[in-house]
DNA sequence: CTCTATGTTTAATT
DNA sequence: GAATTAAACATAGA
């Protein structure tokens, strides 16, 4: 689920649930989510307050209270907020409650994560993690001059220094392949050695990923981000483009697909 | 049974 | 210091 898109997707449906909305209980026990925190800083923290607003950088949610408490959001691998029904029973992957009151109305929000890689952190003032973040796209405004300098620096492979969140924030896997793939770039291109126009040329196609997953045709369909994976996945499937079969490789860690024909290596 | 997974952190190694 | 690699976390699905 989450990239940059889907927490962003996130963020505006908590805006809609919680913005305004008083808090009357608040829970969350899991000791692996609550990194660092406890049950009860979180209940107190929570209970009883306004949330004014809720906000995003890179894959981090941010939801203001009134007071000017924080609690940070990362949906790690497999973190979903949802709305439920008041009184709703407890899902098996469920590690956060929040209940609210809006115009009168009662609703329950939910935080489910079977795996648990996400975590909620509860705090009066921001948190490393988040301060540490680079601009964010959507947020900050991305310009090609702006990422030209952070690459410049680099001789890391692209792909990983895209990915680097204190670089650039909210580029997972799916999106680096996808924004690569586009810009008809090696991934393992060293970061210093693309062109300003290679670098523009990035600028433009992560845009436009980001454009068309979220979309609001894209997000109506079950499938996720819409048409906007094009080749994340289908090692051995004919590049979309130019038709030859696209590799798998291993870059930082991270299982990465590309086209070794019309994905061409840069080099210094 | 095996393999893989949209993320991040830490340790060990080059 | 920079960069790379492997492993760990925990669970579900193919």
């Amino acid at each position: 689920m989450p990239e940059l898109p889907d927490v962003e997707i996130a963020r505006r449906q908590l805006s809609r649930w919680l913005r305004g909305a008083t808090i009357t209980q608040a829970r969350s026990t899991d000791r692996r989510i609550l990194r660092p925190g406890s049950p009860e800083a979180f209940a107190t923290a929570l209970e009883g307050r306004t949330v004014r607003d809720v906000e995003r950088r890179g894959k981090w949610l941010k939801i203001l209270l009134a007071d000017g408490t924080r609690v940070f959001s990362h949906l790690g691998m497999t973190g979903a907020w949802v709305e439920r029904p008041a009184g709703s029973r407890e899902a098996r992957s469920e590690h956060a409650r929040i209940d609210v009151e809006r115009r009168g109305r009662p609703t329950s929000v939910r935080y489910l994560d079977p795996r648990r890689f996400g975590r909620l952190v509860v705090g009066a003032k921001d948190i490393p993690e988040w301060l540490e973040l680079g601009p964010d796209p959507l947020v900050d405004g991305l310009r090609a001059d702006t990422l030209a300098a952070m690459l410049d620096r680099s001789r890391r492979p692209v792909k990983v220094a895209l990915m680097d969140q204190t670089m650039l924030a909210g580029i997972g896997n799916i999106l680096a392949i996808e924004t690569l793939w586009r810009a008809r770039i090696d991934p393992r291109s060293p970061a210093g050695a693309l062109s300003r126009a290679d670098v523009g040329a990035l600028v433009r196609a992560l845009h436009t990923v980001l454009r068309r997953a979220l979309a609001p045709r894209a997000r109506q369909a079950s499938d996720e981000w819409g048409g906007a994976i094009r080749i994340y996945g289908r090692r051995g499937s004919p590049c979309p483009r130019c038709g030859a079969p696209l590799k798998r490789i291993l870059l930082g860690g991270r299982t990465t697909t590309f086209c070794a024909r019309c994905q061409r290596l840069r080099k210094r």
